[in-house]
DNA sequence: CAGGAAATAGTGATCGTTCACTATTTGCGG
DNA sequence: CCGCAAATAGTGAACGATCACTATTTCCTG
């Protein structure tokens, strides 16, 4: 289907106002707030806009208002699906009236970065949220004017949001498994470059050393289920842990198929957990224990601060807790020696 | 991480102009060309502008020359990973010098194409792409000024761009199936909103008919897992096929878990078979047969009907073919009964 | 009904860029 | 070194809205 409506120019507010008989100041008035007005004043120019198909352009007004409300959020590509996340920071942006105009780039963390300042630079949006890793101190290098940018991921120097890459339900997830007996882990960590996979990942080590754990290493991967896949299958017998603690889900379906393929059972010799709450592995066998996020809260709460640095209106944050373990198949006793 | 920079307002083509000591029409020309200048005029032009860090303001030359240069894509929420379509659609709109803003919008149809409405209205973008079913006509709602809007997914009356929704895969992967022995097929259909799950229900049905084969039914789901486990379960023994073939792979999930727990072996008994080729499904056992989709080229072709619209240019469109089976553990030969 | 404040409406400048012209400089043949 | 075309640079209007004022009308009070 293409379509292309009539070719003559979009009317503008003086033709509403001749119309109207009024003047392109009191239109302007109308368009704001339709305070003000007359009765009658206001009702000639809604049968005025009305009869013209009038919509203001936004353009014009953005070069007088200095103002455009539109926001960027930056997106990692095809990593994870930034879908649920994005909606609920455009959300909250609507709610402060804000738009929002959503940028995936591909490419390294400096790429993104030179493309996020291309897009601050030119004054089309008023603010950048970046969901994707981004270089620290970028700020600096901002064009005046005022754009404002907000990393909800963190950056290099590991100051951060905070909630995106909080960890604390991996805690939760291996003080339950060394309840049930486990002592001997293992951890798949996701790409690097992102704040949730180091913060996973020390959360991990963190756990071993307090709880006294054994580990049996981990494995730095890049949020693939090859990256799971080959990690299991790098270790030899005598180090096989009881439990797999793996990035995300992804890499735990990884996981757990080389598992599966050394003879092992999942969960009776291996319990394995994830992350994200993926939909396919909720139901193929074993259902995969995993981490269920509040993908939306999380944007909106991201979303929050960008728009509360840009207008200063505090909107309501989404209800905690953002993140919670959901128990299922995967994950049970360790086994008898 | 918020910064903000300093609060002084960017610097206009006039300062450059004084810096640089030439007249702001010249900046302006070295803006756009660079040719035409004499090498010393240039040279304190790009001397002035590095000084002043400036930028275009691009909203002031959108204002002027009536064009923005950027597009819209329309995304669904929630039900599949936009993600990569919209990095193929993005990149071919690069090309083609325009930049991509994208809209994510929960609701029905109707709240769908209202919004789109309200975009293409207000002469932010020059045309709109929808990934997302919207009503039709849609294009003689649109106020005058040249808006174009190009739907990738069928409109109500079953007209579409067509690759989307080509479910000529489905086909082959029955075909096989049949070789394989199969004569009882049971089909789980995705939301029936999108031209995908449509088209897969058509190819379907005209297969059976086809090839005179049987068929256990088909359910309306809604792309979910649990629609697969429901429609699995609501089978009596009596009507089990020997082979379901479900809209995703997420539906395949849930049929597969489904089957399992009627004590029936995947593939022994029941082959499944999934379609988008989800990662974690082709990990977990048994691996899921799926269809791969080139969701980049689907994107991209999808714009470069956008792109012509608006600009005339033709770019190059992506390589076929965009889909293709990939057979996994999920298949097998149909069970001697 | 005069007078003044409040409510309502109008006028012209302005935002930062490009367009359509006009003006100036350069280069070159004779 | 004149004259003329080509190359280069400058001037002012225009895009479509809002802002900062000023002007007019309405309403109320005494």
């Amino acid at each position: 289907m293409t379509e292309r409506s009539t070719e003559s120019r979009r009317p503008t507010i003086k033709e509403v106002a001749r119309l109207a008989g009024v003047s392109h100041q009191t239109v302007s008035r109308y368009l704001r707030s339709r305070n003000g007005l007359k009765p009658d004043t206001l009702s000639r120019i809604d049968a005025a806009v009305n009869e013209l198909n009038y919509r203001p352009n936004l353009v014009a007004r953005s070069m007088r208002t200095r103002r455009t409300g539109r926001l960027a959020v930056l997106l990692p590509t095809m990593l994870y699906n930034p879908a649920r996340m994005l909606h609920g920071a455009t959300e909250a942006a609507h709610e402060a009236g804000f738009s929002v105009e959503a940028v995936s780039v591909i490419g390294d963390t400096e790429a993104r970065t030179e493309r996020m300042l291309e897009i601050a630079g030119t004054g089309q949006v008023e603010g950048v949220l970046a969901l994707a890793p981004i270089s620290p101190g970028v700020g600096d290098q901002l064009p005046q004017g005022g754009t404002i940018v907000v990393a909800a991921d963190f950056d290099d120097q590991m100051r951060g949001i905070g909630e995106l890459a909080d960890a604390s339900p991996l805690v939760a997830v291996m003080e339950r498994l060394v309840e049930y007996g486990h002592r001997r882990f293992f951890h798949v960590a996701g790409n690097l470059q992102f704040a949730s996979a180091r913060a996973r990942k020390a959360a991990y080590l963190e756990t071993v050393e307090r709880l006294g754990l054994e580990s049996a290493g981990v494995v730095d991967g890049d949020w693939s289920g090859k990256s799971g896949y080959d990690a299991v299958h790098s270790l030899s017998d005598e180090q096989m842990p009881t439990a797999v603690v793996a990035a995300n889900d992804i890499v735990a379906s990884g996981a757990i198929r080389a598992l599966i393929e050394r003879g092992l059972d999942v969960p009776g010799d291996v319990s394995v957990t994830g992350w994200d709450n993926n939909e396919a592995c909720q139901y193929l066998p074993p259902g995969l224990t995993s981490v269920e996020l509040n993908l939306e809260g999380l944007g909106r709460n991201a979303m929050l601060s960008l728009v509360k640095a840009i207008s200063g209106r505090e909107l309501e944050p989404a209800p905690r807790p953002l993140q919670h373990v959901v128990w299922r198949e995967s994950t049970g006793p360790a086994p008898r020696r």
